[in-house]
DNA sequence: ATCAATATTGATACCGGTATCAGACGATAG
DNA sequence: CTATCGTCTGATACCGGTATCAATATTGAT
């Protein structure tokens, strides 16, 4: 099979028109890119040869020399994640709308494929980045900062990464997690289980430990928990560190944590999830105990999608607006890629609360002690 | 704002690594690519100074001369949509484990942007293309034949496109569709709704005029539509075009078709819907007239989803392997890149039937004539 | 008709790599 | 001590565009 392979045959080259013309390439360049000075016939008789051979420009010699390449880096977690895809969207689509094709890498959430992604767009001059980054307090934050230092315009999507100060969009997920905790906390719950806590080998001991945990975590997932401790403070309800999973991020995972959770002597009476699979975990655990909601237990979790409206009873979400997170990173990427130098920005974009039957009132009941 | 920009830094070419390490460029590209023969202390030498130096290559200064971008086109409907979500994940582990980046463009399912996107693609000196065709029959093709011309290797996936015989991945559509629309045959449902049936002006009027509009449908749609039909023609249940929807592929648009049929005098027990989107729909239709599934109409749609086995009760649903698909297209397309002229390749990967609970017997009884 | 000003044109250097080629050097053999 | 061969090295021609510059052609003015 590997024979003689028939090696991608160039469309014709600014040279061969100029030969085919009888002008020079020069002649030909101008025509073609509509600048300087050319005859009218000239051109008339250029582009239609041009057109007669199906002459179309190599994008990448012309980068070569001007140094833009019209394309943008995009490094996220996984494109598969309803999150990430409805940002990629965005991105996409304002991309395209401005001339720029998006070079799309994921990590998988992990630093070293992040590095990695970072280095290779940067090897292909891409004019910008766009990076959901994995990077927490205290990890190697070299590959930002040599994306800084080529003066390679870079926001960063849906986590802010600490030590590194650049424009950013995310979601306001501290007060977003606040409200939807605290709208199940004014329907009496107080015992509320949070799924997918940031991942530890075994759960913190007290609301200090997980101060700290919160402090090393994953930016958004920090974020979110911090808004529940809100919550419960708030409402005077003490921390209990039971109820705070730690385990993988997976759908099996949450399902395992929350199942435990309910076998707990006070288990939780209400459960918010942070992210699709938890709350699928969630709901997956309620089915195999023979749980119902809203009855046995309320639900409140965050990414709504279409599904949810659907549920029985359809579920109460927080819903990101994802595209407009994408939308609103390429508009400000390619604003400085085009020389906005203006003070760096920090957009921060509500999530906003889907009200609908997931959480019910509970009677305040005597409990068993 | 828009002042003296800071152009991008370019790291530090060859010829300064060169420069500084005091030799001639070709021993440092020698030094650095590891080719031809450099005495060990020079190569030393420079490879300390490139570091030194942080020396990267600019892959496009390389890929000029090699004709070779390590980088794959990828073009399809909506990156939003699960389904292509799916498809992409695929594509991108598999190519980066080859070491090729993936350039994605979405196309809205119009045909010229499609034929813009492979355009772009090209000139940006793709090594190959993925391409989830929005052509149907009689549709210009002349993007493809392009790519083909030039030597691009090409892959379609999800949808063949008649007329352009090519290397294909998709899935096994008409036999899927007629294994679920079976199912429910089986359990006594004759009365069948087909929820995204082609987009059409008007219903057809007979089977006849469907099988037309099926030629000149979306392939994947049409072969959905086709296994319906087979299924129904198989158990000798006559076709009836009322239960077969023209609309728009929105959710809303299916929700008000699905309340359309319901209202007939005689509407389906049953409904078939091909895409997330038309399931939602059909979920919200029921919901608004107050029905209940399985109890009063059985439900079985295409794309299985995480969300589908925690519903109440969980849906039975066709499941794409589109991981899969994503992974054997960057396959056979590297593979061709790498030389690979064998056979044209056709892969037909099959759709599987998960078995769940919203697919209810109905007992026969006398329907009101 | 002559000359300056302007329009049109081709030649050419460059972008940052790769790849070829020939010269310089050292070592070994005779 | 010289011939021969292999190793190591630098110079240089590409790749296909862009951009500058000088040369030529054209035009209008006087």
């Amino acid at each position: 099979m590997t024979s003689d392979r028939p090696r991608p045959t160039s469309s014709p080259t600014i040279s061969e028109v100029a030969a085919a013309a009888g002008v020079g390439r020069a002649t030909v360049a101008r025509s073609l890119g509509g600048y300087g000075s050319v005859s009218e016939p000239t051109r008339a008789h250029v582009l239609a040869v041009a057109a007669r051979l199906g002459y179309r420009a190599n994008t990448l010699a012309r980068s070569m020399t001007t140094g833009v390449t019209k394309t943008l880096g995009v490094v996220l977690a996984d494109i598969a994640n309803p999150f990430f895809a409805g940002v990629l969207r965005g991105l996409s689509d304002t991309a395209k709308r401005e001339g720029y094709d998006l070079l799309v890498l994921s990590t998988n959430e992990k630093l070293a494929e992040e590095q990695a992604a970072v280095g290779l767009l940067l090897d292909k001059q891409v004019d910008g980045l766009v990076i959901a980054s994995a990077a927490t307090a205290g990890d190697d934050l070299s590959h930002l900062l040599v994306a800084r230092e080529r003066n390679t315009p870079l926001v960063l999507i849906d986590r802010l990464v600490s030590g590194f100060d650049a424009d950013s969009v995310v979601i306001n997920n501290r007060e977003a997690a606040r409200e939807a905790v605290t709208t199940m906390i004014d329907a009496g719950h107080t015992r509320i289980g949070f799924v997918w806590g940031p991942v530890t080998v075994q759960p913190a001991e007290d609301l200090g430990t997980m101060r700290s945990v919160i402090a090393g975590a994953l930016w958004s997932d920090g974020e979110r928990l911090s808004g529940y401790l809100d919550a419960l403070l708030e409402a005077g309800i003490e921390f209990d560190t039971s109820l705070v999973t730690h385990v993988l991020k997976t759908e099996g995972q949450a399902a395992r944590a929350v199942s435990g959770m309910l076998a707990l002597a006070q288990p939780p009476t209400a459960f918010f999830t942070t992210e699709t699979d938890a709350t699928v975990g969630t709901l997956r655990a309620l089915r195999t105990r023979g749980l119902r909601y809203p009855d046995d237990v309320s639900l409140l979790g965050f990414d709504d999608t279409p599904w949810a409206a659907v549920m029985d009873p359809p579920l109460t979400m927080v819903a990101q607006p994802m595209q407009e997170v994408g939308a609103r990173a390429a508009a400000i990427v390619i604003g400085r890629i085009k020389g906005d130098d203006s003070d760096v920005v920090h957009d921060v974009l509500p999530a906003r609360l889907v009200q609908r039957h997931s959480v019910q009132h509970r009677a305040v009941r005597a409990l068993p002690l």
